[in-house]
Order: C-alpha cells, then structure tokens, then sequence
DNA sequence: ATGGTAGTTTGACTA
C-alpha cells in the first residue's frame, strides 16, 4: 500500500500537477493539504476520472483537506476542535488501515497569536491519537506538520533555532505523538541531513538546497514495521508555477 | 535588519 502525502498550496492552480503526479506514481491513498477551495468548488469529477474516490474538508481561500484512494473509504471523520472554521484534519479507513491526514496550523511566530493555536492544535491532535491507536491498530497520521522534528531536518538549524517550525514546545508536542509509539517512517530509511519537503518560494530557496522537512509520515508500530521505502519527490517541485512542498510517499507491505 | 514569492483575492492576509 503506498501512502502519500502533499501540500498542494491551492488546489484550484495545482490539479494538472496532481493528475499527472497521480498517473506517474500510481499512490493507493493521496492526502493533499491546503486544497482552498469550498466543497462546492472541489473537482471532484476531474479526480474520479483518473480513478480514485475522493473525500474533502475545505473553506474558502485558506486551509482545506482531502484524500483521494483506489480503494472505499468509511469511518469519515473531520473537525479536530469544535466549532472550529479552520478545516485542517480529515480521517478515513481504507483496507482496514487508519488514515488521518492533517494540515498542521503553521503558527506564524513564536509567541503569537497563532502560535498559542497551534499549539492547543497539537494537544487536541495529541488526545486524538491517543483514542484513534486504541481502535486501530494500523494508523498512519500524514500531512504539513509545519514541524521539524530534529535539526537535521533543518538547512540552517542554528540561524533558526527558536523560531517558529523550530521551538522547544513544537518539538516537545512531535515528541507526545511519537510517545503514543508514531513512527516517523522517513527515518527508518534515511538517517542524513539535507533531505527536505519545503522549501520557501522567496530567495531561490529550492535551487539552493535550503528547506525544511515539515511534511511527515507517521505511523503505528504494526504499519511501522511493514514500511519497505519513503521517499520525497522533489520533481514537482522543480515544475513550472510548483507548490512549495514536494510530496512525500511511504509504501508498506500490508 | 529586512525582504524576498505565491496564493487567496483586488487590499490585506497567510504562509
């Protein structure tokens, strides 16, 4: 089963990239973040012709959640926080594996506003999970986590260090899902530095080499331990009006 | 120290 995940930073632009990239790799299940677009403006008959279903959690202009998968999905579930206008967290079942697909608040600047979001964001998603792994025992929780998790994730970590993306308490907040026995699969398979999912549009970052590895598969210790290869694709990020992020796919033998 | 770009949308905002 090969799982992958992309922020597509607006949909609306991205859909051709996504058809393509769909038809190139052949994933099972796609969860795409930053969609913005209204459920009404979703494009879901372009999707359903390259041969996937398609469930979605969107607004208008900002946010917004879908996963495309060959397979049915059941179990629906969206809205992490109660009355909560921010769509950012969509979970389905698909051949009995758990999938949630989160889009992570990015949380601006240490101390802000929404940085304290994001922050409570991450405790919601915390006690989630905790219930979530109780009733399935094959989970993958993927997605913008708009965290790095170590400095190696990081092309300047010690011009950074502190700031958002970076802080002790995002750090410590990854630390409590992979507490709850998450995995992060990338690193069963690659151990160096340099490996990056986004790089900032401003100052030729990408042609530079200079980004961060915010988009992550996580997964529970029975998928965890099936997981053959993740890799990142930086090759649609090196296309014509690309997303900032690459998409990431994990494959695992279930 | 700041601003750099891109996407929402047409003035800021978010990232």
């Amino acid at each position: 089963m090969k799982i992958a995940t992309w922020n597509v930073n607006s949909l609306k632009v991205r859909l051709p990239q996504v058809l393509d990239w769909l038809a190139a790799q052949q994933p099972d299940v796609l969860c795409l973040q930053e969609t913005k677009l209204t459920d009404a403006q979703f494009p879901r008959a372009e999707i359903e012709a390259a041969g996937y279903q398609v469930v979605f959690s969107g607004q208008p202009a900002y946010n917004g959640v879908a996963i495309l998968a060959r397979a049915p999905m059941t179990e629906l579930e969206r809205d992490l926080l109660a009355d909560d206008p921010q769509k950012r967290l969509l979970a389905a079942t698909i051949n009995g594996v758990r999938v949630v697909n989160v889009y992570v608040p990015n949380g601006q600047a240490v101390g802000s506003e929404k940085y304290a979001y994001k922050l409570a964001w991450l405790t919601a998603l915390r006690d989630y999970l905790a219930d979530a792994l109780k009733q399935h025992e094959k989970l993958v929780l993927l997605g913008d986590f708009n965290i790095a998790p170590e400095d190696r994730d990081v092309h300047d970590p010690e011009g950074l260090a502190g700031q958002v993306l970076l802080s002790e308490a995002e750090r410590a907040a990854f630390r409590e899902l992979t507490a709850l026995g998450l995995c992060d699969v990338f690193r069963l398979h690659h151990q160096e530095g340099g490996l990056y999912s986004w790089w900032d549009y401003r100052a030729f970052m990408f042609r530079r080499k200079l980004g961060i590895r915010i988009d992550l598969i996580l997964a529970s210790p029975m998928l965890a331990g099936s997981c053959s290869s993740c890799e990142v694709d930086v090759a649609p990020r090196r296309l014509e009006r690309p997303s900032d992020h690459a998409p990431v796919w994990a494959e695992f033998v279930v």
